[in-house]
DNA sequence: AGGCGCAATGGAAGCGTTTCCATGAGGAAA
DNA sequence: TTTCCTCATGGAAACGCTTCCATTGCGCCT
């Protein structure tokens, strides 16, 4: 309860001026060693903290980092702030977390936080900006990297979708599979580069590399979500006929499937494939085929690009790609594990 | 890129002192309709967003809840995190994570946040603070609340976590095991209150009350992660004659006992019994048993508790005590549901 | 011995707000 | 008309630090 001892109780403590204190605060070389530990003596006999918000008014800097992200929508999203989380321990910087829930959210955040600089710098995981918003943070000179995400005026770090979908898809196609249902994320409306529409083209592709025909019947877009997944699984497999296979944008759009697939008494991997992206842990305890991404990798890039931004701001943005790997597990046809 | 406007910038403009600017700003009574009407437009004309850090420097106030959190160890305190960032949002905090994974983070982190006045309360999640630490949050006059661990000088919201284990042993005795292995979290070793003693405490009551053994043999400790609960199954699982069921004191720990007995070539719930602890949502996917804890409960009541505390800081300690549910699902015996 | 330059130091200014006090205008009461 | 009081307003002070400029004292050079 007692206030707090300011620069100029140390000060007078130590029989110094204020300058002086400030100098040893910051190691300023031109402190004679015995003023500096009778400073040094002050300090620790007050126990005083220099105040960090009355240092950010002159330094402009509060050593907190932003992160904005759907946070609760994915375990993927918690696998990649893993990796920010590390990166920026390291570093020494304070993590701010944005939850964003829906649209609404995401662009009140998108406006405030580079008016209200309460963080150095941010990183946007899986929400693209648009491109008012993306020229807004450089004009106020807030460094910003994207994660899982693109925008050609922020610096961007994203997987290869197209690649990781193509991969998936080819795989079942080359266990003989016919007609491949396709569970989507949600293709964004504006139409920037998403995630979704980029697997689109990779499921497209390999569909084409093997001159089978894009059913339009056989996709479905739902939310990330394991609810969702099953609802979609559930009308994909009362189509008739049916898909032999499924590839789902995500493991737990995937695990809604195999829920779905058990309702149904249809049998994985015998009587229907299953394919997942992601692989967040789970997957591996479910047997799960998946497209793996390197998230914690993606964290912890993402972090580094943004402190050198942070250190040289008038960096041009970059775009990084990174690669998916295929993980074949049980649900595409592997024998049952022991 | 351009400077920021300030409170001087915009009273020039509208040609108004800086203290009506002030005033309009914090919704003050005495400011005529028209002098307002001008503030307002100056604002507006120069994108005017006061600075919250000088705003913070007086007030005093950062606006923002730091939360100290074993962030990564188990999916509970993601799901803690989940009511807590809830709870924060509506009352417009911002959310500093502080994860510790290491009891040398964990005490630097007790030590410095609270001096370092960033942020405007502290949560504290599965952590028990020494009492020297506690009672440093009091004198500097941190408002402080702990969830999921307990100290007699700060508000605590703990779940019964005797009467947890209690529940988990008992059914398993009403089922008619009676050689009952338990997987426990680390006991601490300076000994304050921590979940684990507390269900040690539960497991022993369910016991006794059933006139078994205590049998030191069949209780292990382990990290709460699977890796560790795999291991310490493996443990209990070679001993002869092996346990007929086992509690384990996470569901991850309780899923590492799955992988164990596939390992052993054991079948759940046939030959052993497994039930677990959180109930997290992989428990469900994997029909796995298990006490129940109301996780977002628990992070949303500890914010409203903290936001109580904030407003009225001298209020004094208090003990809030939730309860668990019993979940039985499959791996406890149920027959295999569809 | 005198002058010069540098190292060490003290403290004012300034960061962008809020708060408080002083001032002035205007209306009501006499 | 004069006196008070109130309401609206301007701007200095303060928050706790960093930075910069001015000042002092000392050693070294000539």
């Amino acid at each position: 309860m007692t206030a707090h001892p300011t620069i100029h109780d140390v000060a007078r403590i130590a029989g110094v001026g204020i300058g002086t204190v400030s100098r040893v605060l910051n190691d300023h070389p031109s402190v004679r060693p015995a003023t500096r530990e009778k400073v040094l003596l002050a300090i620790t006999q007050l126990h005083f903290k220099p105040n960090p918000i009355a240092r950010s008014m002159i330094s402009k800097q509060t050593g907190s980092i932003g992160v904005i992200v759907p946070f609760f929508t994915r375990p993927f999203h918690t696998e990649v702030l893993r990796g920010v989380q590390n990166a920026l321990s390291r570093a020494q910087k304070e993590l701010v977390i944005y939850n964003v829930e829906n649209d609404t959210q995401r662009d009140h955040y998108f406006s405030a936080i580079p008016m209200h600089r309460k963080v150095d710098g941010l990183l946007i995981i899986s929400l693209p900006p648009g491109d008012a918003f993306a020229c807004g943070f450089r004009e106020v000179g807030l460094p910003t990297v994207l994660v899982d995400a693109y925008s050609p005026h922020i610096t961007s770090l994203v997987i290869n979708n197209v690649e990781g979908a193509y991969q998936a898809v080819k795989s079942l196609i080359n266990r003989g599979h016919q007609r491949i249902g396709f569970i989507n994320g949600i293709i964004e409306g504006n139409f920037k580069f998403n995630q979704a529409n980029d697997r689109l083209i990779g499921f497209h592709r390999a569909l084409g590399e093997a001159a089978l025909l894009f059913e339009p019947d056989l996709m479905v877009e739902s939310e990330w979500n394991r609810q969702a997944g099953r609802a979609a699984a559930l009308r994909l497999l009362t189509r008739n006929p049916r898909p032999t296979a499924i590839f789902a944008s995500s493991d737990m759009q995937a695990i809604g499937v195999l829920e779905a697939a058990r309702q149904l008494h249809i049998s994985v991997p015998t009587q229907l494939a299953v394919i997942g992206f992601d692989d967040i842990e789970v997957a591996e305890l479910l047997d799960l085929s998946t497209v793996q991404q390197p998230m914690q990798q993606m964290g912890e890039q993402g972090v580094a690009k943004l402190l050198e931004l942070m250190a040289e701001p008038q960096r041009l943005p970059e775009l990084i790609r990174l690669s998916t790997t295929l993980i074949e597990r049980n649900t595409t046809g592997r024998s049952l594990s022991l």
